[in-house]
DNA sequence: CGTGTACTTGAGTGGGCTCAAGCAGGGTGG
DNA sequence: CCACCCTGCTTGAGCCCACTCAAGTACACG
């Protein structure tokens, strides 16, 4: 919306120099040391946040899709909190930070847009915290939640991950990453589909992982009091 | 500073009816379930914000403290995505939300700094995401990583909540955190302070932590290439 | 045809969970 | 003032899920 709505044009007409930009699947935006120097809104493919924690893990924190705005925190701060990788090819524009701070004082409209925007992705943060990460959860159950929220549209199609960005999503290793998605096309739930280096996806029995993801197994025993 | 700034002075001019409350420890501002109809600026005290996910299991996914608004998410959506908890007692000003939006409305000034609040809260969010939710690093790692997140100013104190709290946060039983404050406090790094209902908290050897929650004792082996 | 990357599979281990019981302290009411 | 409760915390025993390490397979690409 950003950069597909008034802004856009508005930017152009501003003669401000926007890069278009292809990234292929696999190539970084941006380095966590990097510092701020441009934001870009995704014109199309899919893009991860990441960061390494102080062992040196990596850590997906999100993703961003089309018209989402990648590095918005550079608004406001010069460190970069992330490293961005495109998963799939990406189209961006990339847009100077300084043209783009400019542009926001002279167009108040947009500071409620980006607001917006920032509470949307909030939101997904709280998603991941409350859903995604929980220990005292099976791993089982947290994959199915996560496939789900992978779900292409309203198909039967789930975009599908290298198994070691699963992994950095929740929490887990990618050895355990491999039986639980063997262990659900084993049951049918899961198939494999698709071709690299796009397109690469699973056909999914969404009722069934839904029912998984509610699951209620492991639900702490209360103290009884008569 | 959304309150106390300008338009705290500004609203009161507005002649809208603003409520100033306190919320004892424990207390809820609002539930998950509620339809929203205010927001809430933090004057004092500490607030959690949790989460009951699928499996009925408490997740805090956030805390908020002086100068931060709660239930911002209701400038844009009626949906409350949180119950609110207070932690401590609590001194807060409550604003309608019809009040709040046309207030926004009429001055676009406000709207730039909700959204570096917005981005301030997502940043925490990311966090806790990379460094405190990992299952691959190991338990005491991250509850030292969230003890020094819980320091009061630079001094070295640090906030004591409930173990279960603690628990909601990182993803680990009451019981495990337990055994691990307690592992803190036999090797003299964690010592009880404070009393009960406030300032309870705890005298912390801060550089202790420090050295505990940069643990890589669980690095992943690298492929070696030879 | 060889090399590298992604994934699979197996065996063994251990950290954190579950269940269960007991303790401590601060209210509250008799 | 004590008895009682209630909530928060502690401690123990046993178990199991997910981890570690290690080796092997599948497939894409030059």
């Amino acid at each position: 919306m950003v950069c597909a709505d008034v802004s856009l044009e508005d930017l152009l007409a501003f003669h401000t120099p926007i890069d278009d930009l292809v990234f292929e699947a696999g190539a970084t935006l941006y380095n966590e040391t990097d510092k701020a120097s441009a934001v870009y809104c995704v014109r199309h493919g899919l893009i991860k946040l990441v960061r390494y924690d102080a062992s040196g893990n990596q850590r997906i924190v999100r993703f961003l899709k089309k018209s989402d705005v990648v590095a918005l925190e550079s608004v406001f701060t010069d460190d970069q909190q992330h490293t961005a990788i495109a998963l799939t090819e990406a189209h961006l524009c990339r847009i100077p930070i300084t043209h783009f701070r400019q542009f926001i004082a002279d167009h108040p409209a947009l500071q409620l847009r980006l607001f917006e925007k920032s509470q949307e992705a909030l939101r997904e943060a709280d998603n991941w915290l409350s859903e995604l990460v929980s220990n005292t959860v099976p791993a089982k159950v947290r994959l199915a939640r996560l496939l789900l929220q992978l779900r292409i549209g309203d198909s039967d199609r789930v975009h599908r991950l290298k198994i070691t960005d699963f992994g950095s999503i929740i929490g887990i290793t990618p050895e355990t990453i491999s039986r639980l998605l063997n262990e659900l096309m084993a049951d049918g739930i899961l198939m494999k589909a698709g071709r690299a280096p796009n397109g690469r996806n699973y056909r999914a029995d969404i009722p069934a992982l839904m029912l998984i993801s509610q699951d209620g197994s492991r639900v702490r025993q209360v103290r009884k009091s008569y």
